[in-house]
DNA sequence: GCCGTTTTCGGCCCGACTGTTTTCAGTCG
C-alpha cells in the first residue's frame, strides 16, 4: 500500500465508481471523483491531519472529512462498506469494457444478474442480450469486441510508442492538400507517462478529404467511427487515434480543448462562466447572443480569461490555473536548457554502442559536457574492474583533444541492500561524478528500502540517485519506502535526484518530483542511453521534469559545468571524512 | 457533496457519435 494520500485516493475513486453504478447523483458523483484527486496531489499525510485540516483540503467538506477520519479511525467507511454489499466486485469489472458505462452495467447486474465479463461473455453468445431492452445486435457485437480488446491489451501504451504513431500520422495528413495544419494534442501533449490513445487536430475547410486520408493509411487496422467533424481509428497493434478537423478559426480553442486535461477544462469553463462567456472547441462565446470572442490561438483564449498561457505538461488542474492568474507559472525546464547527459552507457558493460560513436552522436546533439557512467564492479554479469574502468578513463582523457564535448568520466554505482555502494572512497574520488542506483532486491520492506536509500545519499561521492523509484511502467511496481525521507536526505546532502528519460521508466515519476522540490531536491534529467538512439529520449524526461514544474535552475545538467562541479565537490568537502593527505597538510599549516 | 469578490441556496462544462428508444440516452473525451 502506497502512503495514506494514495489510499483515500482508491477509496474515494471506488465511492465515486460506485455512486454511478447505483445512479447517484451526478453532482456526487464528481464531488467524489474531485477529492479523490486532490487528495492525492495533497502535499500533507492526511492520516495526521484532523476534520479541521481535512477540510482546508480543496473539494473536501464536512461529508468527505468525516470518512477520512473513520477510515484511519476504524479501517473502514461504513458507506463505502454498504456499497460494496450491493455491489459485486465483478460488476466494477464491467465498466473497464469499452462503450460500457455504469448506467448499462447496473441495467445488466439488475435485469439479467451479470455480475462478471465472462457472465457477460455468455449472455452475449446465448442471445439473452439482445432479449433486454436498448441492447441491439450492435451492441452485443460492440461489446464481445471490447471483452477481446481488453483481454489482449494492457490498456495505455509508452510514451515513444504513441508518439511514433503521432508523428507517422501527423506528417501524412499535413502533406494532404486540403490540410492546413496537423498537430497532436491529449495526453500525448501533456506528456503524461503513458497514453490511452493518440489525439489529433487538424485545420482543413474541407474536412471530408483529410478524414478520408486517414482511414487509408497504412498503419490503420480498423475504423471504429466515422462522422463529419470526428474519426477514429485503431492501429494494427491497437492503438485508438481520434482526428477532429477544424476550420483554422477555430484552431486555438480545439487545441486548447484537445488537450485538456479535463480537470484542467472543467476549470477554464467554470472560470468562463463566470465572466459570461461560453468556451467550448469552437471558440470563446459570449453567453447572452453567442457571439463569437476569440478562438484562433490558444494564447488568446487564455488571454481572454485574464490567464497567461499554460504550458501544456502543466494543464492537470495542480494549481497551474491560479498560477497562470496571478503571474507565477515557473519559467519550465525546455531540452535546449540541458547542457550534457550526466548518465550513459558504452559497450564496455551493457551498451551497444562504442564510446568513440556515443560521443558523436552526443557532439551532434549540441550538449557541452557528457559524462561516461558505466556499470560498476558489483554488478557481477557486467564483468567490470578496477582496471577496465581505469582504463577506459584514460582513453577517455586522450579522446579530449577530438571533441568539443567536457567529458566527464563517471559511474553507475549499484546500492548494496544495506545502501553501500561497490567502491571505497579513494577509489570513487578518482571519478568526476557518480550515479548510483538499485538493480536487485526491489522488494525490500519500507524500513530498509528507506534505510537503504538514504545511506545511498549520505556517501560523499553518490551525486545523482538513479531511477530512484525502479519501478518500470506496465512491468514493475516502484520501491516500497518514505520518499519524504529520502528527498530530505537528498536536499541535506547535496545529492541530485534522476529524472531517468526511458520511456518505460520515468523516474522520478512527476508526482514525486512535485514532492521532492518541495524538499528543496535538485534533479538531473538524463537518458540512461545503452545505445545511440536512446539519447533522443531526453524529450521524455523533460516533459516529465516539467510536469513535475521544474525550472532549469533545478536541474543541474542545465548549470554551466562550473556550478556542476561545484556542486559535486562542495559534497566532499562537507561529507568525507579527512584523508590522511589532507590532515598531513593541515598539520603542516601549525 | 462542495462551494461563495453576484450566492449559506442553487448552481455545478460541453459537444460528438452510436445505436436504437421515431426524439433520445449512454458513453466518451
Amino acid at each position: 500500500m502506497g502512503r495514506p494520500n494514495e489510499a483515500v485516493e482508491a477509496l474515494l475513486q471506488e465511492f465515486a465508481d460506485l455512486l454511478a453504478i447505483t445512479n447517484g447523483e451526478p453532482y456526487k458523483i464528481r464531488a467524489y471523483e474531485n477529492a479523490a484527486r486532490t487528495v492525492a496531489g495533497y502535499p500533507v499525510d492526511v492520516s495526521g491531519l484532523d476534520l479541521r485540516g481535512l477540510r482546508e483540503i480543496p473539494n473536501v467538506g464536512k461529508s468527505i472529512a468525516e470518512k477520512i477520519i473513520e477510515y484511519f479511525a476504524t479501517g473502514h467507511v461504513a458507506a463505502l462498506d454498504q456499497l460494496r454489499e450491493e455491489i459485486p466486485a465483478g460488476v466494477r469489472e464491467l465498466v473497464t469494457i469499452p462503450t460500457l458505462g455504469p448506467r448499462k452495467a447496473m441495467i445488466l447486474y439488475s435485469q439479467l444478474g451479470i455480475a462478471s465479463v465472462d457472465q457477460l461473455e455468455d449472455a452475449i453468445h446465448s442471445g439473452l442480450l439482445e432479449e433486454q431492452h436498448g441492447f441491439g445486435p450492435k451492441t452485443a457485437a460492440n461489446l464481445l469486441h471490447g471483452i477481446e480488446l481488453l483481454a489482449r491489451s494492457s490498456g495505455r501504451v509508452l510514451l515513444d510508442e504513441a508518439m511514433a504513431v503521432a508523428e507517422e500520422v501527423t506528417r501524412a495528413l499535413s502533406a494532404h492538400p486540403a490540410c492546413l495544419t496537423c498537430a497532436y494534442a491529449g495526453s500525448l501533449r501533456r506528456m503524461r507517462e503513458t497514453v490511452g490513445d493518440v489525439d489529433l487536430l487538424a485545420a482543413s475547410t474541407d474536412s471530408g478529404p483529410v478524414m478520408e486520408a486517414l482511414t487509408h493509411l497504412p498503419l490503420v487496422g480498423e475504423v471504429i467511427a466515422h462522422g463529419p467533424t470526428k474519426t477514429s481509428v485503431r492501429t494494427t497493434t491497437g492503438l485508438q487515434v481520434d482526428l477532429r478537423v477544424v476550420t483554422p478559426q477555430s484552431w486555438g480553442a480545439a487545441l486548447q480543448y484537445f488537450t485538456g486535461s479535463k480537470e484542467h477544462n472543467i476549470r477554464v469553463r467554470e472560470i468562463a462562466v463566470r465572466k459570461g462567456l461560453k468556451l467550448s472547441e469552437y471558440g470563446l462565446f459570449r453567453i447572452d447572443d453567442d457571439a463569437l470572442v476569440v478562438s484562433e490561438t490558444e494564447e488568446a483564449v487564455y488571454a481572454k480569461l485574464d490567464l497567461a498561457w499554460i504550458p501544456p505538461t502543466l494543464r492537470e488542474d495542480r494549481g497551474e490555473i491560479e498560477a497562470a492568474r496571478t503571474g507565477r507559472l515557473p519559467d519550465l525546464v525546455t531540452i535546449a536548457d540541458i547542457r550534457g547527459d550526466l548518465h550513459t552507457h558504452t559497450d564496455l558493460t551493457d551498451g551497444t554502442a562504442s564510446l568513440t560513436d556515443m560521443l558523436a552522436a552526443a557532439s551532434a546533439r549540441g550538449f557541452h559536457y557528457y559524462a561516461v557512467t558505466d556499470h560498476a564492479k558489483s554488478l557481477p554479469m557486467q564483468r567490470m574492474t578496477d582496471e577496465k574502468m581505469l582504463a577506459q578513463r584514460d582513453r577517455l582523457r586522450m579522446l579530449a583533444d577530438t571533441t568539443d564535448l567536457e567529458l566527464l568520466h563517471g559511474t553507475e554505482l549499484n546500492i548494496d541492500p544495506d545502501g553501500e555502494v561497490d567502491w571505497d572512497g579513494d577509489f570513487l574520488a578518482g571519478f568526476d561524478i557518480r550515479v548510483a542506483s538499485i538493480h536487485s532486491r526491489f522488494g525490500q520492506p519500507r524500513k530498509a528500502m528507506t534505510r537503504r536509500l538514504v545511506r545511498a545519499c549520505e556517501n560523499p561521492y553518490v551525486n545523482v540517485i538513479g531511477h530512484p523509484t525502479t519501478r518500470k511502467l506496465n512491468q514493475r511496481p516502484p520501491v516500497n519506502a518514505d520518499f519524504d525521507a529520502v528527498f530530505e536526505a537528498a536536499a541535506a546532502t547535496g545529492t541530485a535526484m534522476e529524472i531517468n528519460s526511458c520511456p518505460d521508466r520515468l523516474d522520478l515519476p512527476d508526482d514525486l518530483i512535485l514532492r521532492a522540490r518541495q524538499h528543496g531536491v535538485k534533479f538531473a534529467i538524463d537518458t540512461d542511453a545503452h545505445a545511440v538512439a536512446h539519447l533522443d529520449n531526453l524529450r521524455y524526461g523533460v516533459g516529465t521534469a516539467q510536469r513535475g514544474w521544474l525550472s532549469a535552475d533545478e536541474v543541474i545538467n542545465a548549470w554551466p559545468l562550473d556550478r556542476l562541479r561545484e556542486f559535486i565537490a562542495a559534497k566532499v568537502a562537507r561529507l568525507a571524512p579527512v584523508g590522511a593527505g589532507a590532515r598531513r597538510a593541515r598539520q603542516g599549516r601549525h
